[in-house]
DNA sequence: AAATTGCCGAAGACG
DNA sequence: CGTCTTCGGCAATT
């Protein structure tokens, strides 16, 4: 442990001394044109902070970071039991759009996979997907400004009678983003009657239509009666706009990124064409026209900015110049998972694009490769959070691609939130980031069940083997109490009986939780991975009660 | 011209 | 640590 709290040190002054002598000129914090643009944007003083105090780090600290750092992997034999379930939905939704001439409008589409699998930087588990669909624009539009360079108004240029005109409203002109979203439901629902998923035990729901969202959401169940989501597939209509037309106006200019990335890179990524997706604003009392607004979508450039993300070309090339930039980022959503695991209802409005963000952001200040070197993880990572941290004290998170909208604007994000939001994050650099939970502190218990599973169920390779491999490590042994996420499998279960985690709340699940969910199947390893994960849960909980109650006899007798 | 093929980089697994 | 393997992405090819 003194040995890397040492290297840690080393690194910073390194970092110090390389930054003052090679690069003669201002240090990259004071004078670059990002960082004026950062000061126009919010309060010096944050900034100050944020990227000039000495990050001091105890040991402990360094190695819980690092340790943590390390399970934040996916494993492969659930990576590839995933990647060929949904690979080959994609696939024959495809094949099936294109040869449905019941639309012509979607026969253009094709996939394009965003989000974190496809970053990258998904966490612990593949079990969330985002795909857009490309629906390919027939003709030019015009693209008007709704709110603050993210929502729009589409109006074709002129009428047409093209196949798009289904979707348009009765001027003849504006393109319906609830048309859009709306058919995408209905043919996704058609596609799924005849399709059949390559491991039958298994079957794909479309889940209800969630006001506001542009996505169609899919979840993944075994055919179990009672069986939990195993994977969600949020698929999302998303009309191109051809590169020619360019970027509407408010984000022309493209993305911060010329000290990080270059300015050849941001005219590289202005060229790509844009995407809209059916998304409505936020607000009461909106126009006929607000109600069918779209929200500009980055997704694509995301994904090429984080997965090619050097300063210089030799980034991430062999190991010496490995850089930690993406798991600082995994960090970052590990605790935001955390945070909004714990506190489900006053954490709601945070979602893991505002950590995304604030990670770009943070990106094109300190964009030196030096400064990311995967020895220094810890430190980059604290700066990380301070940023996020900082966003949070001062209410402001620009969106990366348009800095007018302010993700963190009490429109999108109520006051209450936010300084709650605050408070946990403080909370957590004070107490030693708990919620990033520990280094797998493994139960017993939790070996032994998936030992037998493993074991006794070594079916030959095939793909019914897969599925037990994947459930143990997916079973849903606490639920939380939220409605939004009370379908949402949670995993990581000892997160909740760590003795830190009582200091911070009480673990918010309902104790008959696990009871609902026993399962009466006639399928073998789903009986298996059903009981056993029940086994976990109902031994989880005990010990939980059981600490508690302990707890208490103690306090009574003081 | 839809589908197959091969190549490469990223990252997990394993010794 | 270094090596091997898998997956995703791309484009040439048929």
């Amino acid at each position: 442990m003194d040995r890397e709290d040492r290297d840690v040190k080393a690194g910073l002054i390194e970092e110090t001394q390389r930054k003052d002598a090679t690069r003669g000129k201002a240090s990259p914090l004071r004078l670059t044109p990002a960082r004026k643009k950062v000061q126009q944007q919010k309060s010096t003083e944050e900034w100050s902070k944020v990227l000039e105090e000495p990050v001091s780090i105890s040991p402990e600290l360094s190695s819980w970071i690092k340790a943590n750092a390390n399970e934040l992997k996916i494993p492969q034999t659930d990576r590839r039991w995933a990647a060929e379930v949904v690979n080959d939905f994609r696939d024959n939704l495809v094949k099936f759009l294109r040869s449905s001439s019941d639309q012509p409008f979607f026969q253009s589409a094709d996939f394009l996979t965003t989000g974190s699998y496809f970053e990258k930087v998904k966490i612990h588990s593949p079990d969330e997907f985002d795909m857009m669909l490309k629906l390919q624009a027939p003709s030019r539009f015009n693209m008007k400004e709704l709110d603050e360079g993210l929502f729009y108004q589409i109006d074709l240029v002129r009428p047409t009678r093209g196949p798009i005109q289904v979707f348009l409203l009765e001027n003849g002109l504006t393109l319906s983003s609830s048309k859009i979203l709306s058919e995408t439901f209905r043919l996704v629902r058609k596609f799924l009657k005849n399709y059949k998923v390559p491991d039958e035990g298994c079957r794909w729901e479309v889940n209800r239509k969630k006001p506001g969202s542009p996505a169609v959401t899919l979840s993944l169940f075994r055919n179990d009666m009672y069986s939990d989501e195993l994977i969600s597939l949020d698929l999302v209509p998303a009309l191109e706009v051809h590169s020619s037309q360019g970027w509407p106006l408010p984000v022309r200019n493209g993305p911060d990124v010329d000290n990080w990335l270059g300015k050849k890179v941001r005219k590289e990524i202005t060229s790509l064409p844009c995407y809209f997706v059916p998304k409505r604003m936020k607000g009461r009392n909106l126009s006929g026209e607000a109600k069918e607004s779209w929200r500009i979508s980055f997704s694509h450039v995301e994904k090429k900015i984080i997965t090619s993300h050097g300063n210089k070309k030799t980034c991430c090339e062999g190991k010496a110049n490995k850089c930690c930039r993406k798991r600082c980022l995994m960090l970052l959503k590990s605790l935001i998972e955390g945070l909004k695991q714990r506190f489900p209802k006053e954490l709601d409005p945070l979602c893991s694009y505002h950590g995304k963000t604030a990670f770009l952001h943070m990106l094109s200040i300190r964009f030196d490769d030096s400064m990311w070197a995967l020895q220094q993880l810890p430190t980059c990572f604290l700066l990380l959070l301070g940023a996020l941290e900082a966003h949070t004290r001062a209410g402001v998170l620009p969106h990366f691609f348009a800095p007018n909208y302010n993700l963190f604007s009490a429109t999108v994000f109520p006051h209450k939130a936010m300084s709650f939001l605050l408070h946990a994050l403080e909370e957590q650099r004070r107490e030693g980031l708990p919620l990033l939970k520990p280094p797998a502190p493994i139960s017993p218990l939790c070996n032994f069940v998936k030992g037998i599973s493993d074991e006794s169920f070594s079916l030959p390779p095939s793909p019914a083997d897969s599925p037990s491999s994947l459930s143990p490590s997916l079973s849903p042994i606490l639920t939380s109490s939220s409605p939004l996420s009370a379908n949402k499998l949670v995993r990581r279960d000892w997160r909740e009986s760590e003795p830190c985690s009582l200091t911070t709340g009480v673990p918010q699940v309902s104790a008959l939780g696990p009871l609902c969910f026993s399962d009466t199947s006639t399928d073998k390893p789903s009986i298996l991975t059903a009981v056993s994960s029940l086994d976990t849960a109902l031994m989880k909980k005990l010990v939980l009660v059981f600490v508690a109650a302990f707890v208490c006899v103690l306090l009574c007798k003081l």
